[in-house]
DNA sequence: CGAGCCTATGTTATCGATGCCATGTGTAAC
DNA sequence: GTTACACATGGCATCGATAACATAGGCTCG
């Protein structure tokens, strides 16, 4: 009972440690963090004072003093893409754990300047001691290429800053897989809705699907764009189903595809007999819901990862991309022969 | 140039805005946290020079000599409920920041007594001021009573320590209204398709459902159990398909009620006229599969922000409950008469 | 066997903001 | 015209760990 009271009142310090031992702090200090140059003997004897005494270093003195916080900011959208984003999150956490670092989480309301620089300047405040920036950054204002200056910076999404780093996850090629695929099965025309402009991802894929069109000596219809939703893919899915001779698309997400899967099929076109559907994401419900969805797979977990390592990479030669694969499952079919 | 290596070098400190506003470094600590005894002339000063040297406060240095960190830790699990993860890490998130706090992550890769330990210890290290757990405590250990002791902890599923306070996400609420909504339409008997008997969650629905079948003098069949992946539901959805008179299904997640309708259609039974399932989470496809899944909808945004305001809540009297309500779709209907 | 070096440890200054106390005004109250 | 008190500000010690430097043994090598 008085323990528990002595402990509330004050935390052990470490000169309360060293005192216990009988060594100096200095020595406790250097036990802590493995420090080579420390007699086995002593070693233990300053750890069973640390278990004794339930002593727990003071992360702000070891921050104020070393001038590093070992945590990572990560910016992330509150809205759109659950799944990615919290698999991102998984990654970037696991990785920066194993290395040792915190992760200190600054979500956006929105796509905008203001709250990005507010994000940044939050993450800054922190002391973070390097950021990743999950979001995409519309225009890139002075003030956050002053923070990006100081703080090493790696965006997951393709946009850049003076001194960022880039991540690429291949939305190009993502883009390319999915527009090909559905050629492949013999469709002459693929649509294409697509995610917000203002995403990198959304205007890669774009470019990966009339990249790919081109190649096919087609003509790329307009592009339908979407903002990730369920909803949007709905809306504009109410759109397609009112064009006749409409037998693929393509859209930008997996939540999006189910929205045009539904508008079309209320307008009494069915999946994937009358028109196919690929999508990007490959989200744990696409195998389920009806019919399972042919999908490009990434691999946000491992991306959140990938991000941490070229952050605490040193020399940054480590830019690796990670790559996307293409789940065929039952959305897709060959166009009606007739 | 020079100013850009300059400020590489050193970060400007409150003594250098001292300097340049001609105050006392006291003073410049005074302006910036709105004290209210400062002439608004010498606080106009002190603001320029902060413009013009670029200066930002130094938190760990504050944290040191303040005793508190302004930070919030959060405790999550790698795996599962993507959705209802991530909205409550944006609810969390929000609020923190609106009462001018960071969030500073720990994810468990399972459930498991040590790794939970760890996100803890991690957590007490880094001088958390606080700590919302979003996942189940299976037991609770000795060590993990001393963090929550020292350290205000508010636990989002029921799961008690001493000392940690519990919002009340009303699940009981939710397996009650899952299960009255299929009787209402005529149902004679329910079945349950629970999460792991780990969470508190799967539990609280579970207890829901029986409670509710047994004030309809109803004997409550076994019930089989999932690890809310749509994989899981489509395993259970197999068994359940193998079994002639089951009319209703109560998932204790989207996920699981989309596999559980998928193993039944590929058995040839239909949803919801041979099958009506009822689940809860109300994810953003729910509407948009088919069929559009009836659910009980719970806000997790909503349930983040109550967190952190019951956490910094000082008199603890903010104990709310979020409720959870009926979201009616095509997946449940009354069973055949005949 | 002394120069030189490695190992184990201690001493002291320092990081940057804040808490607490002291000081010096202007002014309201008796 | 004191006493008293709110207001505005400065000085100094302090939070707890670490970097940088210092020291004292013990060992190697020529």
């Amino acid at each position: 009972m008085t323990e528990a009271v002595a402990r509330s009142v004050r935390q052990p310090s470490m000169a309360d440690v060293a005192r216990t031992a009988g060594v100096s702090a200095q020595t406790v200090s250097r036990t802590l963090r493995d420090s080579p140059n420390v007699n086995p003997e002593t070693r233990r004897r300053v750890l069973d004072a640390v278990e004794q005494l339930g002593y727990r270093l003071n992360n702000a003195a070891r921050v104020l003093s070393s001038g590093r916080s070992f945590t990572i900011g990560l910016v992330l959208l509150q809205s759109g893409g659950y799944y990615s984003r919290s698999a991102v999150t998984a990654g970037v956490e696991a990785a920066a754990g194993h290395a040792g670092y915190a992760v200190n989480i600054a979500t956006i309301a929105g796509l905008d300047t203001g709250l990005m620089e507010r994000a940044l300047s939050k993450l800054a405040d922190q002391g973070v001691d390097g950021i990743i920036i999950a979001v995409p950054l519309i225009s890139v204002t002075q003030k956050m290429e002053d923070i990006t200056r100081d703080i090493p910076t790696v965006t997951l999404d393709g946009s850049r800053t003076a001194g960022a780093r880039v991540l690429g996850i291949d939305q190009l090629e993502a883009g390319r897989l999915a527009t090909q695929h559905l050629l492949d099965l013999g469709h002459r025309q693929v649509w294409h809705v697509s995610g917000p402009d203002e995403w990198i991802e959304a205007r890669q894929r774009l470019q990966g699907w009339q990249e790919c069109l081109a190649a096919a000596g087609i003509d790329a219809p307009p592009a339908l764009e979407g903002d990730w939703s369920p909803d949007s893919g709905y809306r504009q899915g109410q759109i397609i189903a009112m064009i006749p001779d409409v037998t693929a698309v393509f859209a930008a997400s997996d939540e999006m595809a189910f929205g045009i899967i539904r508008a079309l099929r209320e307008r009494g076109r069915s999946v994937p007999e009358d028109v196919s559907i690929v999508s990007v994401d490959d989200i744990a419900l696409a195998a389920y819901c009806s019919p399972p969805l042919t999908t490009v797979r990434q691999d946000f977990y491992r991306s959140g990862q990938a991000a941490v390592e070229l952050l605490l990479d040193p020399d940054g030669a480590n830019a690796s991309v990670v790559p996307a694969s293409l789940s065929v499952r039952a959305s897709t079919a060959a166009p009606r022969s007739h």
